[in-house]
DNA sequence: CCAGGAAAGATCCTATAGGATCTACGAAGC
DNA sequence: GCTTCGTAGATCCTATAGGATCTTTCCTGG
């Protein structure tokens, strides 16, 4: 009688993967400014590692946008989304977002249901320094990703996870502090998952959303 | 007087983008069979280049799925879809590709609808052997990259792309006849996407999908 | 003062070599 | 006969070196 995965699926890892977080990291916390040139050499020796595996992650981050590669001339950071190719991430959000919230809300198992809520309902000690708001943009990005799992669909749960990395690029350059209303729509969200209503979860998904674009697309009228 | 883009964008590419196209024919067309191992060696050999650029091509499929990676143990070719990831992938099409073909309809430029009407109405030549088969296979990927292309929006084309590389490596395996049925839905989407009339287009495009689904669901049935 | 061109420096890309790890095969023990 | 252990071979991963390309700077000419 075997266990079904009793094991921690076991977690080594080469060079070219720890390059690969690091620099997807800084990638996200601007640490890399965006647009930037990346020099593969200075990386190396930065991270004490030879440019192998640096060019490894590279390669990599190319294929989930976060960088990109002109032959022959090196890497960069890739750009701030234009007013255009923002409006296109939300109308991509909302097509991917609410079909999770919808699938979430008839799919999810218990526990998911239950994490949901509870951390829909944590609050953020408020404040008005990077410290904090970083740390409010983590706590979205982690309920959306639950509802994303709990979807239970690997590949909708990936497809957001990308759209994702390029909103958090975007975000910490243009914050903006309407968290209470924020976290208001997160919690009809969970309490619409919790219930097991995919129309009330969707449309509260959907209403998030619309909301949450109208307060991000002030940032591109300056 | 700038002109807007009359010039190619310059296509200029390393051993390693050669690689990468290289490799990635090779597993779409199961030159590299779905499951084998990738011996890189092997593959430098074959290509006659150095592993470097294999690996570096390898780094860029894994983030694909084309590939998965073990760390220190090499490289895979990704087994072929289980009957719930098949499932899964048709869930994730009739959400995207009915997006896209309606915003096609709203969106599109004269000359995108022309050609969609144009290409839809090809035939090819009926027969029952491989080469065929792998036409009709490219007709198919080639109309529905038209319509995401149409829908004008890079992330969803995007997607789009990284679904039907999945499908086109199951399409392999389990090849289907019925493409006299096909091209008359595909007929159908096109004619929509013409008119304009986005609620058409997009219920031409699910019942397509949910057919397709159908059809391709039996393979798994033996 | 500005435009055009050439050379020097920096950077990228690929190949090769060596250490580290995994896999497969065969022998010893129960 | 089956399991366990150890070794040999194959394979992977990283570092380093050198050729090729790009970028920057400086100089010349107008």
């Amino acid at each position: 009688m075997t266990s079904p995965a009793p094991l921690p699926p076991l977690k080594r890892s080469t060079l070219g993967d720890d390059v690969y977080s690091s620099l997807r990291s800084a990638v996200l916390e601007h640490t890399l400014p965006p647009g930037d040139r990346v020099n593969i050499d200075a990386l190396a020796r930065e991270l004490d590692v030879s440019p192998t595996p640096v060019r490894e992650a590279l390669a990599r981050l190319e294929s989930e946008g976060l960088v990109r590669k002109r032959p022959l001339a090196g890497y960069t950071v890739s750009p701030l989304l234009t007013r255009a190719e923002f409006a296109d991430m939300f109308d991509m959000r909302l097509l991917l977002e609410c079909a999770a919230a919808r699938w979430a809300a008839s799919r999810a198992t218990e526990a998911q249901r239950a994490e949901l809520v509870t951390e829909s309902a944590r609050i953020i000690a408020p404040g008005d320094d990077r410290a904090w708001h970083a740390e409010f943009t983590a706590l979205d990005a982690h309920l959306h990703d639950l509802v994303a799992q709990a979807a239970t669909s690997p590949l909708l749960r990936d497809s957001i996870n990308r759209l994702h990395a390029h909103l958090h690029l975007h975000r910490r350059y243009f914050p903006y502090s309407q968290t209470a209303v924020t976290n208001e729509e997160h919690r009809a969200i969970a309490a619409a998952v919790q219930a097991g209503d995919p129309d009330t979860a969707e449309s509260a998904m959907r209403l998030h959303l619309t909301r949450a674009r109208e307060r991000h697309l002030v940032a591109f009228d300056e």
